[in-house]
DNA sequence: TTGAAAGCGCTACCAA
DNA sequence: TTGGTAGCGCTTTCAA
């Protein structure tokens, strides 16, 4: 594995001229010809620095981490982090996704404080605890930043509350006239933390109400779990439902049709997330559209944070949302 | 920054000992009180051992590292990775993906380099050329194992031949008595990777019938398109289209329905990849299912490759297809 | 314009 | 059982 005292061994010259050359240093002028030998041996040795050496001389890295999510990425939210990493490069970061699967909160904090990044960007769902920012702060993280329902003392946060959704959802359906509102909630392990607050939400938004009821509705995500929720469809006596999401809306739909259930007539369906499969169906399936942030500000915040460590944690609400009437509710 | 010195300063011993007590080295016997010392002292501190020191003195790392995917992980390839990511852990490796957005392949590969990953998990769709794979083991990488439809010389390779995907559609078709198949090709940026294999694996099944004729149909991803393409759907005179996966089949499919095109009668429609989704449409979609490799079967090549790396490059053909008649057929 | 050398944080060898 | 210390690859200050 050649170094750089290889490189300079070949160009004959010393270490302290092939990083000069190869930083482009320009505090010191090194010599054309000179420039030349050390960018050949460089490229015959097929030199390539080493970053961990780099950053432990230099003290810092410009490393940005993110854990990996968990949940497959819908196409708006890769759409974002696409963006985001895009912004983060041209900034000068490097984006590194670190899969924490299986670690707890603390676990994981102290694995990514490992790496010493410059900042963190966590999930705000409550795995990142105060401890962890503080972890990751003594490390030498200069930014920790939660994108997510909630905040953590100590961090910036970008706010996602998806409690809007849950209330979005539930304005609709009472501005529907329904009031008796079914509620899916994704038997699948990890949905908790988007699950909970839109349910918590389209309670809220029914509160008011004192003819309205909410009733939560496991479901898994295959249509034998539709197929014995809708067996019991009347018992239930609901006039619409909220399914969590499109693609949840859309296996309760077809189940709902199959069993005689008239949508939008009998009972209203509701999904969220806007996907363009939703507009498929017929009926046409009424959602919740969010409206996230852009990869550009998300960036700029980070980039903030990380120039500003001592500022004040910054909380910003994201998230707009808005109902999308269709055929469906 | 707290640092092992500190560590050993508060606890009163030397670095040495701070070290060989934090990694529990079973070569040495640290009497209990100083171990507890040490303990105390670190987590007082809050020390966070650095990895990029660590691994410069160690001479190696245990980074596996993956580029990021560009395009939106579907359900199937983000539960692969997920068990990937387990099985590799628990062979005592860190998964690290990496963003490569925009950099062209060889740029890529020396990013990664840069890293000093023991292995690296790149797509093999042709970003990463032979001269990448080599300068990935000049830095010291053990292994490269490239997972797509292309092998890159020097590198192991999971061959995931999309074509196969299209010969299945293909076969399927025909069997059913069609010979005018048209194939969908996104116009979407980016899925070129897949969609001209699968196009080329299409006509290869149709290749010894001389009754049969292939048309490539671009789409874009949203309804005016599907609108555009169907309006001239009578003059292009299919019996029947493989739409590329079943998202644009579900697209196309309910285009065609609204322009009053009988599916299947006039018109069969196929999709790929199985989504419970496309279950739900009336008539329920044909689709190829395509069976992956399991996560811990990736993480052993991986494991053996790491172990081995002088080994032969070993190719492995994978992803069994299958087609699945419904009732769009 | 170039070179010598210190030192980032850590581990492992050797000595005490 | 513990401590001293060299050295991983790199950058940067100081000297020549």
């Amino acid at each position: 594995m050649p170094t750089s005292a290889d490189v300079a061994r070949l160009a004959g010259v010393s270490r302290a001229t092939v990083s000069y050359v190869l930083n482009n240093a320009t505090a010191v002028r090194i010599s054309e010809p000179t420039r030349q030998r050390v960018q050949e041996a460089a490229d015959e040795l097929g030199y390539v620095p080493h970053a961990a050496a780099r950053s432990l001389r230099a003290g810092h890295s410009r490393m940005v981490l993110m854990p990996t999510p968990t949940m497959p990425m819908g196409a708006l939210y890769s759409h974002v982090f696409n963006e985001l990493q895009w912004a983060l490069r041209r900034l000068d970061y490097t984006v590194v996704q670190f899969g924490s699967l299986g670690m707890s909160g603390d676990e994981a904090a102290r694995a990514w404080a490992e790496l010493r990044p410059v900042a963190v960007l966590a999930p705000g769902d409550g795995t990142l605890t105060p401890r962890g920012v503080h972890v990751l702060k003594r490390s030498g993280a200069k930014a920790v930043v939660t994108l997510g329902p909630q905040r953590v003392e100590g961090a910036h946060a970008l706010l996602m509350d998806q409690r809007a959704v849950g209330r979005c959802a539930g304005a609709h359906l009472l501005d529907r006239g329904r009031t008796r509102i079914g509620v899916v909630v994704p038997r699948e392990p990890g949905y908790e933390t988007f699950s909970a607050p839109r349910l918590a939400g389209l309670r809220a938004a029914t509160e008011t109400r004192a003819d309205a009821r909410v009733v939560p509705l496991e479901l898994g995500y295959d249509e034998p779990s539709a197929a014995e929720l809708v067996a019991r469809w009347r018992q239930l006596g609901l006039d619409s439902v909220f399914a969590y999401n499109d693609e949840y809306a859309m296996l309760l739909l077809r189940a709902l049709q199959d069993a005689g259930v008239d949508v939008p007539g009998e009972t209203a369906v509701m999904g969220a997330d806007d996907l363009l499969l939703g507009r498929l169906l017929r009926p046409r399936l009424s959602t919740v559209r969010m409206e996230l942030p852009s990869g550009q500000r998300l960036a700029e915040l980070v980039d903030r944070a990380v120039r500003d460590p001592a500022g004040a944690p910054e909380v910003h609400p994201l998230l707009g949302t808005e109902a999308v009437p269709r055929e469906s509710t």
